[in-house]
DNA sequence: TGTGCAGTCTGTAGCAACTACAGGGTCAAG
DNA sequence: CTTGACCCTGTAGTTGCTACAGACTGCACA
């Protein structure tokens, strides 16, 4: 309970903590503007609340989905601008979804001629290897 | 024919053409040593022949599978070798086949949540974006 | 009051795997 | 003899972090 609801005065490490981040991490999101700069104490150090930590597992959680941090940054914007974003968010997923499905089928196709060759090779005592000559032989022959 | 059979003297730029290879990647891949230095012209052009393009061939097909240059410089190692790398080279395939079927299982748990997030926003005309209201869950809820 | 250690700060360098210049040299055609 | 296309080198940029170095702060314990 206590841990849910408007924390403040929280340091890098502890956001960091809290929401699985590397703590070098923390400060790199800031850096790129994914993070706003949080307000400083006296001495200079980061003192993050909440909302803070509500943005950085929106970008964690992003990322974890594969989104770029371009694209993050543009859910963000959207987010931030609370016009009617919901079409335009599911625009920027529909194209970040395509991408991952390309990424799939590419994969997929690596998958395919990697398990034949691995199979052709068998017990690994041919004397020419069939996954050497597969290699060698022309591009785009997958 | 004339196309396949010891060519000698090419620049890199025919090079580049006849693999499908970046100009600049040959290079690259010359300096981080997954080709060979070529004899150079007396100017200190390099001159390429069929054993640097089959070579070259057989990188970029490794990349295309998705090896890394780490586990291509092991696989050019073993062609070299000779001596009976057939187990050797299926291990390291193994290895890798492994690594592109848990890329493959992310890439699909994403897919699968953005195909559903993406099909609840429906029209977009939803007041309350449920792809952001994912986005701003728990992560390790996928 | 001192001292030690953990935390924070900044800037910068490193990783993969390229890609793209800038600023020069070379070479063949017209 | 000039023009343009090629070649050379080294270096900087890309993406998304991660890891340091060197300095400062802040708190507990004696």
């Amino acid at each position: 309970m206590g841990d849910r609801a408007g924390v403040t005065g929280m340091q890098r490490a502890e956001l960091a903590r809290r929401t699985g981040c590397n703590l070098e991490t923390v400060r790199y999101y800031e850096k790129v503007g994914l993070l706003p700069e949080p307000p400083r104490t006296a001495s200079g150090y980061r003192s993050y609340d909440s909302t803070h930590e509500r943005r950085l597992r929106f970008v964690l959680r992003a990322r974890e989905l594969g989104f770029s941090l371009d694209e993050i940054r543009e859910l963000l914007c959207l987010v931030d601008e609370r016009d009617r974003p919901c079409a335009e968010v599911r625009d920027v997923a529909a194209v970040h979804l395509a991408v991952v499905r390309a990424k799939i089928a590419d994969l997929k196709r690596m998958e395919r001629v990697l398990k034949d060759v691995v199979a052709q090779c068998g017990d690994g005592t041919l004397p020419e290897c069939p996954l050497i000559e597969t290699l060698f032989q022309e591009r785009n022959a997958i």
